[in-house]
DNA sequence: TTAGGGTTAG
């Protein structure tokens, strides 16, 4: 398709007059019918550049419409003009739009409008306020489509006073009753948390449809006043399925899940989203149980339900249903996964470890294209291959954004600092800052973490004095726990329980038995016993501390006092809780105790145990290395 | 002839 085309609408000036007897009659019916046939020809051509404007689907042929609308000097007609500047904004080109619209001398209502519903899908809402100046200023009278859309760009930039006043000049210049008007007024009004203002424009509007309804509603709901939403609901002359759906989730915000369960079950119909936003109830709440039940209900299912199950698992910590759940996804193929799916997927293979499905679902993620486009796939991603100590992959595709942002920062500086490699965690902080990422709370918790490793201990105090200083961030417990942890492995204990007395915030348990540990490795046990002091406040029903406070009495030799805490344990009539490691195998997660004996195939387990350690000392570490790398480049089994 | 309101999902 192309503007040579339009070569068929060339016409030659006209037909001939007829010979007639009347002379003046025959030249009044050719002037008639030249002027009515051009008119029709002008009509015909516009209806094709418009059409053609409409269906363009690059910027090059949008280029060549252009030319031939150029070429026909019909760039300042009424009907093309809009169609051109909507055009532009289509294929994204602001600046291009703008060119276009400032070339038109005189632009009608209807170019403006283009311009600011395109400045408006751009979200260039100022752009629209200052351009409805200018409207202004030029004396151009704004129609009923102008002042809808300028009011969206006053809400979007939560610009009340200019609200005000486009409602003002909506009443002086008649367009009161416009219904789309009344819409967004509420809207504003509801946003900027005035809402007896939204209720005065609601009552004061002659004709309200559902989507006001709606509106109305929803202000209630924005400012929490569930009481009168309901009240309006029950009102409402009309209910669609969108109405429905806000006063469900109106209800489920305000965490009133029994009320939004029992509306949802009288919904005339359900669409899937009416499901979604129940099955999210559910999983806000932690009702998992309710969760499950609802999505097994559910009779068509998209991306945001699965999303919302994944999530309910994962916030519950329930991590392997999180990748069980990934897996039936792929598995029934009705549904491809989205950048979220990858992104909490992901993020629970980053938590327990499991390498080899994260290796997977990237795969997928490449398959998919998603890691491409989407940096937060990126960073789960990084989170992932550090958190599973895959350190050098993590970087390799950190080093492959082209857009970092401070989340893909913090990770990697994290992710580097856990691993001890401090130096590189810092090397990238300095290299964040100079390229003009400003740091965040998370990004000091690596920066510190860096230098626990290292032990520095000036360099540790000074990055922690720096952010409130230069970045203005309270540092909270877990910066403290750094500071803390650096000190007291530096064997600093005194100027860590110093520290600890002035930090901004209380220290908690961690900080504690953060001290209570370097007080065993320093055998200082005057600091030991502070700490448990503090410890037996906190946590009463741990007796992790007391065996640790005993076992410094023992290597002191101070067996009696060993002895008084071990009794001191027993009397809180808790148990140390077991450790416990989590295994990924071909049947899913094995968690594995530290006395070994829980798991069903435990002699099994352990007769293998024997053959390998006995086989381990049979191999010199060449082998071994040669092993590993064989593992490592085993192929990867597919989800499907 | 042009064109514009309401819910929801990291």
């Amino acid at each position: 398709m192309g503007p040579r085309i339009l070569s068929q609408f060339d016409y030659d000036g006209g037909a001939k007059p007829e010979r007639s007897h009347n002379r003046i009659l025959a030249r009044k019916t050719h002037s008639l019918s030249f002027s009515s046939h051009k008119e029709s020809v002008t009509r015909l051509l516009e209806e094709k550049l418009i059409s053609f404007l409409e269906s363009c689907k690059t910027p090059k042929q949008l280029l060549q419409i252009q030319a031939q609308i150029f070429s026909h000097g019909l760039e300042e007609n009424d009907y093309v003009g809009p169609r051109i500047v909507s055009a532009c904004f289509r294929f994204t080109r602001v600046d291009y739009a703008r060119q276009v619209f400032d070339r038109i001398s005189q632009p009608n209502v209807s170019v403006w409008n283009a311009m600011f519903n395109g400045y408006t899908q751009s979200d260039l809402h100022k752009e629209v306020l200052l351009l409805f100046k200018r409207m202004r200023s030029n004396d151009v009278t704004p129609n009923c489509f102008t002042l809808p859309v300028v009011l969206k760009a006053c809400l979007m930039i939560n610009d009340l006073r200019q609200g005000e006043e486009i409602q003002c000049f909506s009443i002086k210049t008649g367009f009161r009753s416009n219904s789309y008007l009344g819409t967004k007024l509420i809207e504003m009004y509801s946003c900027a948390g005035v809402i007896a203002s939204a209720n005065k424009v609601f009552c004061e509007m002659v004709e309200k449809n559902v989507v006001t309804w709606t509106s109305m509603i929803n202000g209630y709901i924005l400012n929490k006043d569930l009481v009168s939403a309901r009240r309006y609901f029950d009102l409402s002359p009309e209910r669609d399925i969108v109405l429905w759906n806000t006063m469900v989730s109106g209800y489920i915000e305000t965490g009133n899940m029994m009320e939004a369960r029992r509306l949802f079950d009288q919904m005339p119909c359900k669409d899937v989203m009416s499901w979604n936003t129940v099955l999210e109830g559910y999983a806000n709440i932690g009702d998992i149980e309710a969760c499950e039940r609802v999505f097994e209900e559910m009779r068509e299912r998209n991306v945001f339900s699965w999303n919302g199950l994944i999530k309910g698992y994962a916030q519950k910590g329930q991590l392997s249903e999180v990748l069980d759940s990934f897996k039936r996804m792929v598995d029934e193929r009705n549904v491809l996964p989205n950048d979220a799916t990858l992104t909490l997927v992901l993020s629970a293979c980053a938590k327990i470890g499991a390498l080899d499905f994260g290796k997977r679902v990237h795969k997928h993620g490449e398959d998919l294209g998603y890691d491409k486009v989407n940096v937060n796939v990126k960073n789960a991603l990084i989170d992932m291959y550090a958190k599973c100590g895959a350190i050098d992959i993590a970087m390799e595709i950190f080093n492959g954004i082209k857009r970092r942002d401070l989340i893909s920062w913090n990770t990697i500086i994290n992710g580097l600092a856990a691993h001890g490699h401090g130096n590189e965690a810092i090397e990238l902080f300095r290299e964040m800052k100079s390229c003009g990422t400003r740091p965040d709370k998370v990004t000091f918790v690596g920066v510190l973490c860096a230098c626990r490793h290292m032990g520095l201990v000036e360099d540790g105090l000074a990055y922690y004095n720096s952010m409130s200083t230069d970045f203005s961030i309270t540092p909270q417990i877990e910066h403290c726990g750094c500071v803390v942890d650096l000190l007291s492995r530096a064997g600093l204990l005194t100027q860590a329980v110093e520290f600890i007395n002035t930090m901004p915030v209380k220290a908690d348990a961690v900080i504690w038995a953060t001290l209570l540990g370097a007080s065993k490795v320093y055998k200082k046990v005057e600091v030991g016993e502070l700490a448990l002091e503090e410890l037996v406040k906190l946590e009463p029903r741990n007796p992790a501390n007391f065996v640790m406070l005993s076992n410094i009495y023992g290597d002191l030799g101070r067996f009696d006092d060993a002895a008084r805490l071990k009794v001191a344990m027993r009397d809180t009539g808790f148990k140390k809780e077991a450790g416990v490691s989590w295994i990924e195998t071909d049947d899913g997660l094995v968690k594995f105790y530290s006395s070994g004996e829980k798991h069903p195939r435990t002699e099994e387990l352990q007769r293998i145990l024997r053959e390998l350690t006995n086989l381990n000392i049979l191999l010199d570490e060449e082998e071994e290395e040669e092993e590993e790398e064989e593992e490592e480049e085993e192929p990867q089994k597919d989800f499907v």
